[in-house]
DNA sequence: GCCGTAACTTAGAATTGGCTCG
DNA sequence: CGAGCCAATTCTAAGTTACGGC
């Protein structure tokens, strides 16, 4: 089966002075038990049930009291349905436009206007944005402007005709100058802000999915503002329309209370669709996409998902043997189609490369993944510094991010290589016979649930995995072993190219850190010299008193010695991490057992590995793993 | 097969908030 | 106790995949 075997009453050889106690009771053992026990009886003697039941007992990392365990049972349904009751209080909306105070002034042309609400408030979207590079683009000027004179007066439409003659400049000044007030704000405005936060979020941040409540994810509709695409889009600037309470589609059962719109306003629908995950939807106006409000990753209906993923990475494991020999093979196919088809599958594996969707000329950014890589994406040298068959990748990926390598690859794959670039074009497609889907359905059929993207996920853990074994010294302290910890994250997060804009105070901060180190250098040569001192002394009166005083000394070099090796370890940890983003493999690749494992086997406290929000996500991972556990 | 749509995961940037240091 | 810094959190764009209709 899927799940583990229940593990009973872990939690009574916990341990319960964690700095960070929290605790999470949702159910007494006793009574969910029982009800556990009766249903599972019932699903015995009805076979032809369409739910099944199965039963999931999952304890927090936190300490739990042994005579309660956080457990609950959970129910998998065979039928595709995801719940069978939900109830929520639908999505918070954006606060409503406040029109700026008279003294704050628009000039067009050098001349002061008032402008019409609606205008104003576009205009407002423009000057929050006047300090970013995205307002000196031409796309985002042009396309903010078109979009801005949709919501003009016909007066204001005519007078208003130039952009580079309008002056933003009072109205930024005002917005800085208010969030310099909120930061200004006394402790106690603050904390009446807090809880009003809090409020909102008791309110609409939780929900009721079958016998849970549960977290939503992102339960406030986005406001309105400019589009700010990735790379260069040719959609960016344009208007990001407020959404009203009649374009918002309600999912919910129809046994539960259903949410209220505002007063005044209608949903635009209630439907009662339990085969999808999602509580409200709207469809947005820039790409004509829908967006949802699903739950956080903390939930059940998403840890089981994410569950399932990494086991279905791991039965990857178990044939990526054969499926590898498999399209080494067919680079010797006649057909062109499964040659193409072997060479991006190749790519894929080896490289982590995504798949590659086409997409629409000129909606998106011009990215590409392995399937539409384009003749100009590539360069082939038969030799080049000493290696041979090298080819040579440049290309914009997800979030336009360049990829760029340069790597040998077997002959048989250049050759390859070389005679699907035959008679092409730059802007023609790399591999024209071959598209995401016939790599998916050809998948398919080499393992039950096998997509490209599962290649990521594989080659992610499994390198985790070898890293942590290769680069982990038992008898390193715990933050050097952490820094292999780090140290083998970034090797995954290199693989599949996850990067970063350097901090904006990057220099400053290592310079900083600089500091501390030399300054701990000094407080440790100090230190020495005392511990010197000291033992001379007692080698003078042989005292317990100078003997104290030695003993005294050496722990204070100790210290300082520890103070400055966890110093210096986090400046190479940072410089490392300059340009790369650990975060997105770590929540999104990495099978969280080979990490909770590593932490257990060598006695590294969870936390140090995985903050508050990401131990939430991974509490079914914390709870499973045992330190012998294998990818 | 092809195409469009829906649902869901993955992504880096922006913002927030809490802690440390002077 | 306030400023500055960094980690955590939030935000929402940008991918992948499944699927239904032709």
């Amino acid at each position: 089966g899927f799940y583990p075997s229940p593990k009973h009453n872990k939690s009574s050889k916990r341990e319960c002075d964690d700095e960070e106690f929290e605790y999470k009771p949702k159910k007494v053992k006793t009574e969910n038990d029982k009800k556990a026990k009766k249903r599972k009886q019932e699903y015995e003697e009805d076979e032809d049930d369409e739910v099944c039941y199965f039963f999931f007992f999952l304890h927090m990392n936190f300490c739990i009291p042994p005579q309660v365990l956080l457990a609950w049972e959970e129910e998998r349904y065979t039928d595709g349905s995801k719940w069978r009751f939900l109830e929520h209080k639908g999505p918070v909306f954006a606060p409503p436009y406040e029109p700026l105070p008279d003294n704050v002034r628009f000039f067009y042309d050098g001349k002061n206007m008032k402008l019409s609400a609606p205008a104003e408030e576009v205009a407002t979207f423009f000057a929050k944005m006047l300090d970013h590079e995205y307002t000196t683009k031409d796309i985002f000027r042009k396309n903010f402007f078109k979009d801005w004179r949709k919501e003009m007066t016909p007066e204001e439409k005519s007078k208003l005709t130039d952009l580079n003659k309008c002056n933003f400049s009072e109205m930024n000044e005002y917005f800085k100058a208010q969030s310099e007030a909120k930061k200004q704000m006394s402790k106690e405005e603050k904390q009446k802000i807090k809880e009003e936060n809090e409020r909102v979020l008791q309110e609409y941040g939780y929900c009721i999915m079958d016998n849970h409540k549960e977290r939503i994810g992102n339960f406030r509709i986005e406001p309105p503002g400019l589009f700010r695409g990735r790379g260069d889009h040719p959609k960016m600037g344009m208007l990001k329309r407020r959404i009203r309470p009649e374009d918002i589609i309600i999912n919910c059962s129809k046994d539960s209370k259903q949410p209220k719109p505002p007063p005044g306003t209608r949903w635009k629908e209630v439907r009662h669709d339990n085969k999808v995950t999602w509580l409200v939807s709207w469809t947005e106006n820039i790409q004509g996409s829908i967006k949802y409000i699903m739950l956080n990753p903390s939930s059940r209906i998403k840890g089981e998902k994410d569950w399932q993923k990494y086991e279905t990475a791991r039965r990857l494991k178990k044939c990526v043997d054969r499926i590898r020999a498999q399209y080494r093979d067919d680079w010797k196919s006649k057909e062109m189609r499964i040659r193409q088809r072997a060479v991006a599958l190749y790519f894929i594996d080896k490289l982590a490369l995504r798949a590659g969707n086409e997409k629409e000329e000129g909606e998106t950014a011009d990215t590409v993944g392995c399937c539409s890589l384009r003749v100009e994406h590539i360069k082939l040298y038969p030799k080049i510094d000493e290696q041979e068959y090298v080819v040579e990748f440049d290309f914009l990926g997800k979030d336009s991010i360049r990829y760029y390598n340069k790597i040998p690859v077997e002959k048989r794959v250049f050759k390859n290589l070389q005679l699907f670039l035959e008679n092409k074009q730059p802007e023609d497609d790399l591999f024209d016979r071959l598209n995401t889907s016939i790599l998916n359905k050809h998948l398919q059929e080499l393992m039950d649930g096998l997509t490209a993207k599962v290649f990521r996920t594989y080659n992610a853990s499994i390198t985790l995995q070898q890293q942590l074994k290769e680069l982990t010294c038992p008898d390193d302290s715990i933050p050097a072993k952490i820094l292999s910890y780090n140290r083998a994250n970034r090797a995954v997060a290199i693989l599949c190219n996850h990067q970063r804009a350097p901090p904006k105070t990057f220099e400053k901060s290592m310079q900083n850190l600089q500091t501390k180190i030399d300054e701990k250098q000094k407080q440790l040569s100090t230190a020495r010299k005392q511990l010197k001192t000291a033992k001379a002394d007692h080698k003078a009166s042989h005292d317990d008193k100078s003997k104290k005083a030695v003993e005294v000394k050496r722990k204070a070099v100790q210290r300082i010695e520890e103070q400055l090796m966890k110093l210096q370890v986090q400046a190479t940890d940072r410089e490392e991490n300059k340009q790369i983003a650990l975060g997105t493999s770590k929540l999104n690749y990495l099978d969280p057992r080979i990490s909770v494992a590593w932490c257990k086997k060598w006695g590294i406290p969870v936390e140090k590995i995985y903050n508050k929000t990401q131990r939430e996500k991974f509490a079914w991972a914390i709870d499973m793993a045992e330190d012998d556990y294998e990818f």
